[in-house]
DNA sequence: TTGCGGATGGACT
DNA sequence: GTCCATCCGCAAC
């Protein structure tokens, strides 16, 4: 696998285009001693002040003020008191756009996430965000954290043939018809996905 | 298939 | 102090 970071010249492009241009790329969270990667199969695009669904929306806070810096930066947040959900800042400094990664295809420590979600169930270890930091250690330790740094980091993928599908975000009270939400089609590691094939 | 409890923190009154 | 949040799991229906 090469591992070429995502330069910053890439998570500085508009936030849809790097929340479409994320799908198929490679989260790696590196935790003392141990990797995890995963294919990121599903994201979501929060607009800033243009986006009500967004939390920099109604502007800076002690919370959010990761968001509103410069793209290239890890957002953590922990909500409902107990999920963390992790996001990449988009765009320059100032614009408080940020892409909500939602699921990934688990590929390295797959044995430490099961540990961490506490199922043998593959399907069911990153198939969401707040599942997905579970089983990668994701916490608001590494909110603000450089995405060209040793401890989250984002390469290339040398498969590059996923076709992406666009639909409504999930999980949000305002703003909910745009259709800023981008995942892997067909791609079983996808949140929602076994509860959309029950309702089909 | 629905609905609610979990358990925390920030915004706002 | 109150409200509710980019959610998840599981009990009860």
């Amino acid at each position: 696998m090469e591992l070429k970071k995502l330069s910053k010249d890439f998570y500085q492009q508009k936030c849809l285009t790097v929340a479409r241009g994320l799908i198929g790329k490679i989260l790696v969270r590196i935790k003392s001693n141990k990797i995890y990667s995963g294919i990121i199969v599903e994201t979501e695009a929060y607009l800033g002040e243009k986006d009500p669904a967004a939390h920099s929306f109604i502007g800076k806070t002690k919370r959010n003020e990761v968001m509103f810096g410069e793209g290239g930066f890890s957002y953590v947040y922990f909500t409902y008191g107990n999920h963390y959900c992790f996001n990449v800042v988009t765009e320059k400094s100032g614009t408080a756009h940020a892409v909500l990664v939602r699921a990934v295809e688990p590929l390295l420590g797959i044995e430490e996430m099961k540990k961490n979600r506490g199922t043998d169930y593959i399907y069911n270890l990153t198939n969401g965000p707040g599942k997905l930091a579970q089983a990668f250690e994701i916490n608001k330790v590494l909110n603000g954290a450089d995405l060209n740094g040793r401890e989250i980091f984002i390469v290339e993928n040398e498969r590059k043939d996923y076709k992406i599908s666009k639909s409504k975000r999930i999980g949000i009270s305002k703003n909910t018809e745009k259709l800023y939400r981008f995942y892997a089609k067909d791609n079983i590691f996808v949140s929602k996905y076994f509860i959309k094939k029950l309702a089909a």
